[in-house]
Formats: structure tokens, C-alpha cells, sequence
RNA sequence: CGCGAGGUAGAGCAGUGGUAGCUCGUCGGGCUCAUAACCCGAAGGUCGCAGGUUCGAGUCCUGCCCUCGCUACCA
């Protein structure tokens, strides 16, 4: 029976390109899922968009000189244009700086504002005076009133990893312009969550107990148990939504209030511009809503925009939420900024038309369950090993065999043998163990079952030996090579979903014309491809990929990761000027590291003797992430002495080390005869 | 520190109480229609560690260790 789906796709921020992790997390799985569900005949919509609001790209556009305006089209043109080119079968990409979008984000703050469900509450939040503008914690910089690093941030200190408040810091300091941040009076909107708890422990704690991942049934507890707190979701900002109330000027409605409801818009506009209704995509009780997320998104999707949509009292709930981990390249972590990425539009170029190659490496090794990790050479391997040899060299045998023997006509099915109701059968089989694992978003699984069924195939053709049979039985062969091309067949349908442009490549190979109900063909065993039909000459489906490519891009990954560095390579800003005896008041002085361990259950700090002249002091330092205790023994380092002793998790430390942060972000003793250091560099 | 997920052959994964499995890689053999492709076979695991429950534990319980994530702006 065909079943209404709404399927959702994570908006991507556009503040840079769509990387492999962001594929292999959210977008190739939704894909699949919703190309699967179009050739099952469900009614479908797959809908997405661009998400062009927050802080963040307000930010890049002051740091770049440009306006928030041309930081979002040049993403959204990138980023629409390589999903395009890489076959995601969106039904609406569109954008939430649209005026749908604008509009549907307004209408749904007032429903909410108008029910009640709201809280306002004024609060003394930092502002800076010379930007004229509230700052986020995150953008508030001071000296860490725990472990004194002077780079703390206003929600926690990185280098001793406490919490903290952004009114602890000492010398607070606006990164946005250096000045002092002073509080001020504002007014917000908060969503009451701690009022749903109820809401999310019945539907999800208590309804979804079983069919959802653990990973996100374990997050959404883990909130609820910690008490879910009020949000904001109203920002003091320039760039955003306004907030659509009289008392609100300069007010813009958070990110994360408008970021999903980007869903519902995309809708509508794509709704509108086919003549149809948004409504029962959204609104009725029928229709199957699936959110697919990273692991990050977690919280917004499965307890604050459910409850946004609950207290509207108009809308359906998502029927499942399937969040992927995090995809690591070359064993580490994936990051924007450090250019540790493989970018789809440079995929794209480096490897025209193997658009399929990447989306088969990256869902037979999605992070479905935990962090997975690409590597180059995997990505060759899962080519030339299963692709090619096992799906490509297939297809490639029946086509060269089917005109050696029959001048490229489907022959005649005679007598079966066991082995080939065997193999036909399978023709079902393997279909079945695919949907099922689609259907369970186990989609790795899935793409084996793909392969597996090319793997009949070889053995088919290796057991039944035709090459030989063809001089002593050419009936039997008759028989063997229907048998293979209808194996054909069903892989090209069978392959649709996950490697959608060989499929159509394969399709048009065999010329199989009509479309129509060929999976309802496949499950039912019916004969696929008539006894005559004509096919066309063998083309390959893939091609080897050789060292020469890896090693480029692999060369690659290495330089670009180099060029992000020295363009990271900045130079802080200058402090003002102090008076020399402030200067008088600090004791330096050189020690030597005599012994070294790292603080147990901590994860950067060292503790560290150190020998001064005749004295051995005890001092503990954030660095045990980037060295190995032995390495430090016998080294030389500049000590602040005079600097008051504090205890940290237990270990008394005196003085301090005195450090900088180089372009990877490691941090390396100052010495400047030191490779490590350059010019330039920050101490603290 | 708290919370969540993960830790199973060289690599990537499946396996929720009953003789440890799949794919890739490795080694050996077969085949020659095929992109030196394909097919068969073998080697390889104290299932993170330590206790416990049970006739029986990868699976349940307790404690610990390691990795990743969340802690409210990175998929």
C-alpha cells in the first residue's frame, strides 16, 4: 500500500563546502532511503535546504569584509550545485533566506507566541560596546580564573577543561572587537522544555523504546534525566529572522528555532511549485516524518523542534530519527577549519562520472553504529576489489559472452537445472534481505546484500562453466546465459538506490525500456528481460583506480592541511602598553624537566618536576596531549616563579610553564631556537 | 567530573544465553568467458581487563581501562 513520507535531510550551514562527512552521515543515507521508498511507489518528499542564519556566518562575514548576503550565495551555489552533480535526489533544495521561509519561521513564532507557550524573561547578558552587540559566551575571551590560561572562553576553559561562566573570567575581552564587555539589560523568548519532559518520556523514552538507534534513544535519556532547562530562542543579532512582535525590534528568532522549520518551508515551496498541498506532509497523522541527522543534531531534532511542533498542536511528530556517528578521514578527525576534508565539488573533479564510487565506499562503511574512518586506500580497494571485480567484471562476462555466442540477443530459457532455480531464486532473495535492511536504515548491510547479489552471479558462471558447454551443449548454454542476463537485470535494479548512475548506464546497456514497476517485477520473479531482445555492446561500469590518483590525493589532503596552517598563521594582536614595572613584578627563570606524569583522569594535564638551581618545584601543565612524558625529561623550559600556587585535581603547581600555540594547534615550550616556534609567536 | 555510544581475526563490521561469523587483505589451489578479473580451500580471535550469576556468557550483573561524542552554534 502506498504511505505519504516526508524525509528530511540535515539543512548544511553555509559557511563551507559539503564534505565526506556530511555525505556518509546524512545525505547518501537519505537518499537511499527515499529512493527507495519512490520505486516502492510510495508518495515521497525529500526535501532540504540551505541554512543561512547564526552567528557563525555573521562572523565570517566581518572577518572576510563581504556581507552575511555574499557568504551564503557563494555556498549555496556551491553546495546546490555538487548535490545536484552527485545524483542527491532532493525533490526541493531551497534556501531559509527565502521569504517562504521567512514567513512560515514568523507564522510558527506567533502560533507559539499566541498559545502562551512562551516565557519572556529579561536578563543582564554581556554586550560589547563597540560592535553594539550581545555576545555569545563563546565569544567572550579572559584569563581562566582556575588555571589561569589567559585564552579562556566564556563557557569553558580548554586548556584545564573546566565549565565556567562567561562572569568568571578574569579580564574579559570581546573577541569580536578586543573591548571590555559590560552587561546590559534584554529581553528573550524561551520555549519552556522542562514543561514537555512528560511529552518526550511517552513518546520517545516510552514509545520508541525499541525501533530507535541506541545512540539516539541514549542521548535523548541522557537529557531528560539531566532536566530539560527553558531555551532561548530569540537572539540579540543583525543577521536572522526578525522576531515578528512589536517589542522586539533588533531582535532575530535563534538559528536553531529557524533552521527546522527550513523543512517545512522547502515544502511548501516545492508544494507550490507543482500545484500541490504542503499540508498532509505535514499535518497528517499518516504520513511517515524521518529526520536524517549527525549525531550532533540529536538534541534539536529529537526534543526541541518535536516539542515546537507538539505545542503548535497542529503538526506530526518525526516516526524515527535515524542519527549517523562521525566519519574520520586518514584516522582524524574531520575539520573545516584546519582544511581537513575531502570536499565534494573536488571530488567531483578529480573523479568525473564515478559519482557511484564514493557513494558505495562511503555507505559499506557509514558510521552507522561508531565513528568509522576513510582512507584513500580503502576508497581504492572497495573500487577495485567489489566494484569492479565483483559487480563491474560480472556485467561485463554475460555482456561479452551473450554476443560471442548469440550475436547479443537475450537466448532461449530451456531446461533448468537445480543450480539455476537456485540462482533465480536468489533473484528474490537477495531483494528481500536488502529491503529489509533499508527499511532498518542498516544500510551497510544493504549495499552487501548489492554486492552479494553480483557474487551469485560469478559463481554461477564459474560453476556452470559456459565457455566449455558452448562446443559439446549450446542449449544448456541457452539456458546459463538467460539465467545471467536476468541476474543482470535484477542488479540494475537492484542498484538504483545506491548507485543510481550505474543503474541508469546498465539499464541502457540492456535497453530496458519501460521503468515501470520493475522492482514489483523483481520481488515477484517474474522474467525480466524477454527471450530475443536485443542488447547492447559491453561498456565497462568501472575503472580501476590506480596508485598514481591515491598518492595525488593523498599528496593533496597533506598540502592543503599545510596551506590552512600558514594562513592560520596569525599573529596576535597587540596588547596595550604596560608600565615596565609591571614587567619588574614577573620572575622568570629557566628550569630543567627532571621528571614527568600525566595527572590521572585528566586528559591534558602533566605534572611536572622541575629543577631550578638547587630547587625541585612541582608544577602542572596542559600539555600531556601533545607529549609523551618521556620525551619532556632532561628538556629546558621558561618558568614564571612568582606566580601564585594553586592545587589542580590534587597536585599542587607552582609557577607556570610558558607555552605557545603553534599553526596545528599544538602547543610547544619557548624556546625560540625551537623548529617548532616562528616569529611572532604568542607566549603565555 | 556527569551523561551517551563504541571496544569481537591484520583492517572494516555482524552476532543479546547453547559448537565464534561476514567482507576486504594474506597464503595455497582451480578456471581462462571476463577490467591479471572470477571460483574453491586454508591460516588467522584468551570476543578491552578483572570478578560474579548460570549446567553453559561475546551476549546478563559489578568494578576498572581505552576511543569517540554530548554538556545547549561543527554531520
Amino acid at each position: 500500500m502506498s504511505k505519504r513520507y516526508t524525509i528530511t535531510a540535515a539543512l548544511p550551514y553555509t559557511n563551507g563546502p559539503i564534505h565526506i562527512g556530511h555525505l556518509a552521515g546524512v545525505y547518501i543515507p537519505a537518499d537511499i532511503y527515499s529512493r527507495y521508498l519512490r520505486s516502492q511507489g510510495h508518495d515521497v518528499a525529500f526535501i532540504c535546504g540551505s541554512d543561512e542564519h547564526g552567528v557563525a556566518i555573521s562572523l565570517k562575514a566581518k572577518k572576510e569584509g563581504k556581507t552575511p548576503q555574499e557568504i551564503i550565495d557563494h555556498y549555496d551555489a556551491l553546495i546546490r550545485s555538487s548535490f545536484e552533480a552527485f545524483g542527491i535526489s532532493f525533490d526541493n533544495y531551497s534556501r531559509t533566506s527565502r521569504a517562504i521561509h521567512h514567513k512560515t519561521a514568523q507564522e510558527i513564532f506567533q502560533v507559539l507566541h499566541e498559545k502562551g507557550v512562551f516565557e519572556e524573561k529579561t536578563t543582564a547578558q554581556l554586550y560589547d560596546p563597540e560592535a553594539k552587540q550581545f555576545l555569545a559566551d563563546r565569544f567572550v575571551i579572559g584569563t581562566c580564573p582556575i588555571c589561569q590560561n589567559q585564552e579562556a572562553y566564556g563557557d569553558q576553559c580548554e586548556s584545564c577543561g573546566s565549565s565556567l561562566n562567561a562572569t568568571e573570567l578574569i579580564n574579559p575581552q570581546s573577541t569580536l572587537s578586543g573591548a571590555k564587555p559590560e552587561y546590559k539589560e534584554t529581553k528573550h523568548w524561551y520555549l519552556p522544555l522542562d514543561r514537555y519532559s512528560e511529552f518526550i518520556t511517552k513518546w520517545i523514552l516510552e514509545g520508541h523504546k525499541n525501533d530507535w538507534k541506541p545512540n539516539v534513544y541514549g542521548q535523548v535519556k541522557s537529557w531528560v534525566d539531566s532536566g530539560l532547562q527553558p531555551r532561548a530562542v530569540t537572539r540579540d543579532l543583525d543577521w536572522g529572522i526578525p522576531v515578528p512582535l512589536i517589542d522586539a525590534t533588533g531582535k532575530v528568532l535563534y538559528v536553531w528555532f529557524d533552521a527546522p522549520i527550513g523543512y517545512i518551508s522547502s515544502t511548501k515551496e516545492w508544494a507550490e511549485k507543482i500545484g500541490k498541498d504542503w499540508k498532509p506532509y505535514w499535518c497528517d497523522s499518516e504520513t511517515q516524518l524521518i529526520h536524517f541527522i549527525g549525531k550532533d543534531n540529536i538534541v534539536f531534532h529529537c526534543i526541541i523542534f518535536p516539542v515546537m511542533l507538539h505545542a503548535t498542536g497542529q503538526y506530526i511528530l518525526p516516526e524515527n530519527v535515524p542519527a549517523n556517528e562521525f566519519l574520520n578521514l586518514e584516522g582524524q578527525k574531520i575539520s573545516t577549519s584546519k582544511n581537513w576534508a575531502v570536499w565534494l565539488h573536488e571530488y567531483l573533479e578529480a573523479f568525473p562520472q564515478q559519482q557511484d564510487v564514493l557513494r558505495y565506499v562511503l555507505i559499506a562503511n557509514a558510521p552507522e553504529t561508531k565513528d568509522n574512518d576513510f582512507t584513500w586506500e580503502e576508497f581504492q580497494a572497495r573500487n577495485n576489489n567489489e566494484l569492479v571485480a565483483i559487480f563491474g567484471n560480472f556485467v561485463n562476462r554475460v555482456f561479452v559472452l551473450t554476443h560471442k555466442y548469440f550475436e547479443g540477443r537475450v537466448p532461449d530459457l530451456k531446461t533448468l537445472y537445480p543450480e539455476d532455480n537456485l540462482t533465480l531464486a536468489s533473484l528474490q532473495t537477495i531483494p528481500i534481505q536488502y529491503s529489509e535492511s533499508v527499511e532498518k536504515f542498516r544500510f551497510r548491510e544493504a549495499s552487501q546484500h548489492l554486492i552479494q547479489l553480483a557474487r551469485v552471479g560469478n559463481k554461477y558462471l564459474a560453476d556452470t562453466e559456459p565457455w566449455k558447454l558452448i562446443k559439446t551443449d549450446p542449449d544448456r548454454v541457452s539456458t546459463i546465459l538467460n539465467t545471467a542476463l536476468q541476474l543482470t537485470t535484477a542488479l540494475s535494479i537492484l542498484s538504483t538506490h545506491i548507485l543510481p548512475f550505474t543503474s541508469e548506464k546498465l539499464q541502457k546497456m540492456l535497453r530496458l525500456n519501460s521503468k515501470i514497476d520493475l522492482w514489483n517485477s523483481l520481488i515477484s520473479g517474474k522474467e525480466l528481460l524477454s527471450p530475443n531482445h536485443q542488447i547492447e555492446m559491453a561498456s565497462l561500469l568501472f575503472e580501476k583506480i590506480d596508485d598514481a590518483q591515491m598518492d595525488f590525493q593523498r599528496e593533496k589532503l597533506k598540502n592543503t592541511e599545510k596551506g590552512a596552517a600558514s594562513i592560520s598563521l596569525s599573529i596576535a594582536p597587540e596588547k596595550p602598553n604596560i608600565d615596565p614595572k609591571v614587567f619588574n613584578e614577573l620572575q622568570l627563570k629557566v628550569g630543567q624537566i627532571i621528571a614527568a606524569e600525566k595527572v590521572p583522569k585528566t586528559k591534558k594535564l602533566m605534572k611536572l618536576s622541575l629543577e631550578v638551581g638547587q630547587e625541585v618545584h612541582s608544577v602542572v601543565s596542559g600539555i600531556a596531549e601533545d607529549y609523551e612524558p618521556e620525551l619532556l625529561i632532561g628538556k629546558k623550559v621558561t618558568w614564571l616563579s612568582n606566580l601564585a600556587s594553586r592545587t589542580l585535581k590534587g597536585v599542587e603547581s607552582k609557577g607556570m610553564i610558558l607555552l605557545g600555540e603553534n599553526e596545528e594547534g599544538k602547543l610547544v615550550f619557548v624556546s625560540p631556537e625551537d623548529s617548532n616556534t616562528h616569529t611572532g609567536l604568542d607566549i603565555n
